[in-house]
RNA sequence: GUCUCCAUCGUCCAGUGGUCAGGACACAGCCCUUUCAAGGCUGCGACACGGGUUCGACUCCCGUUGGAGACGCCA
């Protein structure tokens, strides 16, 4: 069997659509597995709405989940004046025929048509034009299109996650492959594009069954093979609806900043309408490959859920490597506006180890460690009235005194400083622990305290709680 | 409206004729605990409906209902 060749076929609007983004995945995963080809070809043959920049836009979506393509990018703008050049021959085989119709009158024709509340096909009236009449239309130089005839009976395929799908081709319109200014439609463009490259597996969404029809048609014209077709459910919106940017966030780079890992990211697209069987979910892009399947492809959509999404993404910061973790948190502190220069990363380390469980999205992180960084600005209004007591500083002015003796400073160390003060005074380890908290992060929640104070170090910690002793903050 | 696709907890998935219908997210409670989070345990919660086929249907067939998608000289 010939080396499988599957391909993502967006087209440039600007961003890259989720959607988009698990129909590549699972074309690489298919590819991948099958020691086959992964080719990314952009569909830009609407010229007005396609731009260098959207592209890019998609480039970098695609880069950033590290599906990485093997062939490509290939733009439809570049083979465009060569897809008219299939039409001659197609003309002769009586497979197409010109339409003379303008847009204006089959609008009001089918509009006369829906108001009866009838199905609109395209009526056929340039079907059986005569020799004459074309070659009349011509000479007046009235601009025509190219239509498929359809024959009769009934178009069906295979589908690699549906089953036989079929159709009676009384259903099919005879549809349009290149507009009056000589320009390809989409159907053919795709099918021309899909020979040419000799793409073995098309993987699109369930959105394409009824192109497939059509194109089924454009393959039989050109006397090709048609591929494998593989249709994906649909990724759903909260209410059931295709996702669509009205309804929710749609772009794979948004989840980018927002802080989501691209590994969280593919690990949960992949799970909308797939799964290998049993419970497995947590998984790596090469175990996907491995286990990947088109028989375990569900039929029906799936919504997107965003709890679950975060749920899963805060469990790949959990298991993050610190300084991967570190690496790519940086941009969100350079955001934040914090300054993580001054230290050093052995420190920046132990700093992201004390709150990856905590956070679920990596934009949490600069706000659970700022304190680290920065001077406190405030201190939470709660936490003042509840832990800073006047009861309370003057423990605080004793552990201080204490703290000052410490001389290797560590969690340890200063943890047996708090356990022997607690047991002198009968105190729980809370009623000290608390308002130290507070005094050296300005909050009540937090990393491990100790650890925090190994991390902050004497000085910073010593002068912060000089700061609480001998302000009036109360 | 026509055609096509689809139908298991609120959500994502297991299930392929005989299961107490399983897991995960979410939600609630409890435990652990220096806080938050994490973790552990427990609970809540589903086979859309109606006919068949069968000794036996969530599973197979038909219909109904419901939902979605497509019906462009867009992609």
């Amino acid at each position: 069997m010939a080396q499988p060749r599957l391909r993502i076929a967006p087209s440039p609007t600007g961003y890259l659509h989720v959607g988009t983004a698990r129909t590549a995945l699972y074309n690489y995963l298919y590819a991948k597995q099958q020691n086959g080809v992964f080719v990314l070809r952009i569909e830009d043959t609407d010229v007005e709405r396609s731009s260098k920049e959207m592209t890019e836009i998609i480039i970098e979506g695609l880069k950033w989940l590290g599906l990485n393509y093997d062939e490509g990018p290939f733009f439809q703008s570049d083979y465009f004046k060569h897809y008219t050049d299939y039409i001659p021959e197609l003309e002769k085989t009586g497979g197409i025929y010109r339409c003379f119709c303008t847009p204006k009158e089959l609008d009001e024709r089918k509009n006369i048509v829906m108001a009866e509340k009838k199905a609109w096909k395209y009526d056929r009236k340039c079907a059986h034009l005569t020799k004459d009449e074309i070659n009349k239309n011509l000479e007046s130089k009235k601009p025509f299109a190219w239509r498929v005839r359809i024959p009769e009976g009934k178009t069906n395929y295979d589908d690699m996650i549906h089953g036989i799908i079929e159709k009676d081709n009384s259903e099919i319109e005879d549809f349009i492959i290149v507009r009056s200014d000589n320009t390809p439609i989409y159907n053919f463009a795709v099918v021309v594009d899909d020979v040419r490259m000799k793409i073995t597996h098309v993987v699109r969404g369930d959105d394409h069954i009824s192109n497939t029809f059509k194109q089924i048609h454009i393959y039989r014209l050109l006397n090709a093979e048609p591929p494998r077709f593989a249709h994906l459910p649909l990724i759903l919106d909260e209410n059931k609806a295709k996702l669509s940017k009205r309804t929710g966030t749609v772009s794979v780079l948004a989840f980018r900043d927002m802080g989501v890992l691209p590994e969280a990211f593919v690990n949960f697209i992949a799970l909308i309408g797939w799964n290998p069987g049993g419970d497995k979910e947590i998984m790596s892009l090469d175990e996907m490959v491995k286990l990947f399947s088109f028989e375990k492809v569900t039929k029906k959509g799936g919504v997107f859920d965003y709890k679950k999404l975060e749920w899963m993404n805060s469990k790949y910061i959990t298991n993050y490597d610190s300084k991967k973790l570190l690496e790519i948190t940086k941009p969100f502190f350079k955001e934040a506006g914090i300054d993580i220069s001054q230290v050093s990363e052995e420190t920046l380390f132990k700093i992201m180890d004390s709150v990856k469980e905590k956070a679920r999205y990596l934009k949490d992180i600069p706000q659970l460690t700022k304190f680290f960084f920065e001077e406190i600005k405030e201190y939470d209004e709660k936490g003042k009235s509840k832990f800073l007591t006047p009861d309370r500083i003057e423990h605080l002015k004793v552990l201080k005194e204490r703290l000052m003796n410490v001389e290797i400073f560590n969690h340890d160390s200063v943890e047996a400083v708090y356990k022997a003060y607690a047991e002198e005074k009968s105190l729980k380890g809370a009623d000290i622990i608390h308002p130290t908290r507070m005094a050296l992060s300005g909050k009540t929640e937090g990393p491990s305290l100790f650890l925090m104070m190994e991390i902050m170090g004497k000085e910073r910690v010593l002068s912060r709680l000089t700061k609480i002793i001998e302000s009036d903050i109360l």
